[in-house]
DNA sequence: ACCTGAACACCGTTCAAGT
DNA sequence: ACCTGAACACCGTTCAAGT
């Protein structure tokens, strides 16, 4: 089969297919990528650069749709707005928890990201951060972003009682909910945690 | 060459040079780490199970020389042991930047790992965080620790002031500093606002 | 422009052979 | 017990050939 009238492959059904493999089976390769596809691995070349551009387009992908549901502006409280944008935004990453441990490479440039950021720099102006304090901030949400989307790629089962002698964390561990309920707790609690923290920097001066 | 009276390989001396050629290369292949060790890639297999296995290894060795600097019991304050911990335990990881793209997947199995979680779930209990809460504090900690040290791993210029029109986030970007500065500013930050947090914790009941 | 098939260098890993 | 050399299946990528 030569080149086809109407083309086979595109960007998004190559990222969408690599998607479907990452849920499923953890990872993906690019003869298993050409096989989902029904393609020779090399047709892929014609669409993207290479493995890494395939998953710097599922990066775009999963944050597109979910800046999609970015609508902020009916709350009232700028605190509010914050706590729901970097929900959401952690959110698009928990649909795909296992995509999460490919997109450690950085990548502020894609536009997809660049609307969160942007969303997320007017409230925290709105908030009274100072100018030179809003990057920091930015950059703190987003360690704990994706620290905790890393943490949802965890096994059910992070915690392992019989590994510590230690009486404190053995009690913590046989209380703590297991798998994707611990995750989510512990993203809620730093949010709030960090939250809390930003009424304080607001009044304060710069450091 | 066969078998020499010493072994020319133990686990130390493999992570040793692994951990060199990331902090060199920023990664490492067994052609590349047999080379480093003036052996054969089969050699490797005699003393790990594999590449995870190494990675494994650098993770141990750069823990354990972490934890060894966790002499925190001359101070007063509960809370500036906790931020104590949780510092050395990001150094620990911000020496070998490079290395923590590869460490995402979870271990927390491995008693060099342990130790640090002991130590910060005793000072949790010490400040009063209710037992079934210590779990999601320290999974709060631990993915803004994780995403801090990703961060480092990230080029010099993570934010492209060109790449956005938003008023807000363009004078933040050249407000902000660059590069490790940036990172340790964040960290130091998040650190402050989660401390800050953990006072209101402490006085409440558990959610 | 876009899919194919053959070919490339390289990858991690296995294992019998040697001492 | 530990190093070697040969061999394995597989990996991402390139490119001339076909329409």
């Amino acid at each position: 089969m030569p080149r086809p009238s109407q083309p086979l492959l595109s960007v998004e059904r190559i990222a969408e297919a690599a998607l479907a493999l990452i849920d499923g089976d953890g990872d993906f390769t690019m003869a298993t990528l050409a096989r989902a596809l029904n393609v020779r691995p090399s047709s892929i070349y014609h669409h993207v650069s290479g493995r890494e551009d395939v998953i710097e387009a599922m990066r775009t992908m999963v944050l597109e749709r979910g800046v999609g549901r970015l609508r902020v502006e009916s709350l009232d409280d700028p605190i509010q707005k914050v706590k729901v944008i970097l929900q959401r935004y952690r959110d698009s990453f928990a649909r795909h928890p296992r995509l999460i441990p490919l997109l450690t490479s950085y990548t502020v440039s894609a536009p997809a990201v660049m609307r969160w950021y942007e969303e997320l720099a007017d409230q925290l102006a709105a908030l009274g951060i100072p100018t030179d304090r809003i990057l920091d901030v930015i950059t703190v949400f987003d360690s704990l972003v994706l620290g905790a989307a890393l943490d949802l790629a965890a096994p059910e089962e992070v915690w392992d009682r019989t590994k510590t002698q230690n009486e404190v964390l053995t009690a913590a561990i046989v209380a703590a909910p297991v798998g994707r309920e611990r995750a989510d707790r512990a993203f809620d609690l730093g949010l709030d945690l960090l939250l809390g923290g930003l009424a304080r920097i607001e009044s304060s001066p710069s450091a």
